[in-house]
DNA sequence: GATAAAGTCGAACCATGGTTCAGCTTACTT
DNA sequence: AAGTAAGCTGAACCATGGTTCGACTTTATC
């Protein structure tokens, strides 16, 4: 189906090529790098980018795809974990710190991150971590762990601005400040320590 | 002091014209707008600019220290009602959503809260906020009213990363989830209508 | 191994946007 | 009113960064 024509040999090798120095770079360095830098860390020309990918807007977007698979399959893994008897907040609160933290690291992350709420080309895997984070958010609320009417666009809503320019402490203050606001216990929710 | 020379009476009037199509301009279009926008919206020539203010940078700073002026304006103000009796809580929530809302509008506004937390040239201005910020907080924590930990640098950390492009209604729930986890009383403090 | 199609190369193109400066104009001085 | 320094002008400069395209090379086919 999404079958274009069959590609030859160097032009297959090629495309990996590309793909790992454009999620490097990305990574590294956020998705404004120069496509000369991706170029040079795939050791290929310019050309051979736009022989792949039409613009970079596309480049970076299947980059982003990867990124936003990897967090689904965070997701994913919690409600696992869930589902063969750990506790849902707990799960949920591990999930955003995780994100939290890989998004101090990972500028591509970071820029996931801002995208997950609005116009997303990658509408599969963002459907795989709404349904995930949904069935969390729903568990967490029948525990009486999460005030029950946070939505998923809540916690996007939230998660979209995350400070990422920052100490770690900041980050993980901010992160506290955030759960006092989703969990009904009050400060009981408080693992983290403040300031 | 910072006497320069005494400036012609043409200069004079010109930097007054620069100065207020700077902030007109960064106020519809943010921070990026181009130089040449700027003088024109000035009746003025891009070199003018530079006569006045060595950088862009240079330029954008002084109507970005205006508006950090503006926002401690405001705080000083709640401040001032809380001493004629007002509830320091109503009038801390009410500047929040008072930024929050100007932020949604102005470009310049949003920069500027981003800016609040780290490096300012406006030491003046910025102190100004802090302290009748502070001062808010102080108040609303001895009345029951605001968890006793939080400090300034918390607020400025949540408001660093307020949400701008997005209909009214998201900005409303934004300010209504962080408002949870700064209020003991838990919903209570929630005047905002959900979703 | 010869041929054509597919792929690659990279210098050149173009658009954007901050910054400069040589020549002209204007406001103050005497 | 003349002189001079301060101020203004805007075309040109420069750096950045995405995109193109004609010449060249490699892969696959016969």
């Amino acid at each position: 189906m999404t079958e274009g024509r069959t590609l030859r040999a160097d032009a297959v090798r090629n495309r990996k090529k590309i793909l790992a120095a454009a999620r490097e770079q990305v990574t590294a360095h956020g998705p404004d790098v120069g496509m000369d830098e991706i170029a040079t860390a795939a050791g290929v020309a310019v050309g051979t980018l736009y022989r792949h990918f039409p613009t970079k807007t596309d480049l970076v977007a299947a980059v982003m795809e990867e990124f936003v698979a990897r967090i689904a399959d965070d997701i994913e893994a919690a409600c696992g974990r869930v589902a063969a008897g750990g506790r849902a907040w707990d799960e949920l609160t591990g999930f955003l710190a995780r994100l939290i933290e890989a998004a101090a690291t990972d500028q591509a992350i970071k820029a996931a991150t801002q995208t997950l709420g609005a116009v997303p080309d990658d509408k599969a895997d963002e459907d795989r971590a709404s349904t995930a984070l949904a069935n969390l958010i729903r568990t967490a609320q029948s525990d009486g762990d999460l005030h029950p009417d946070i939505s998923v666009a809540d916690i996007y809503l939230l998660f979209s601005s995350v400070p990422t320019d920052c100490p770690p402490t900041t980050r993980t203050r901010w992160l506290t400040l955030v759960l006092f606001g989703l969990n009904p216990h009050g400060r009981a929710g408080d693992r983290t320590s403040a300031r």
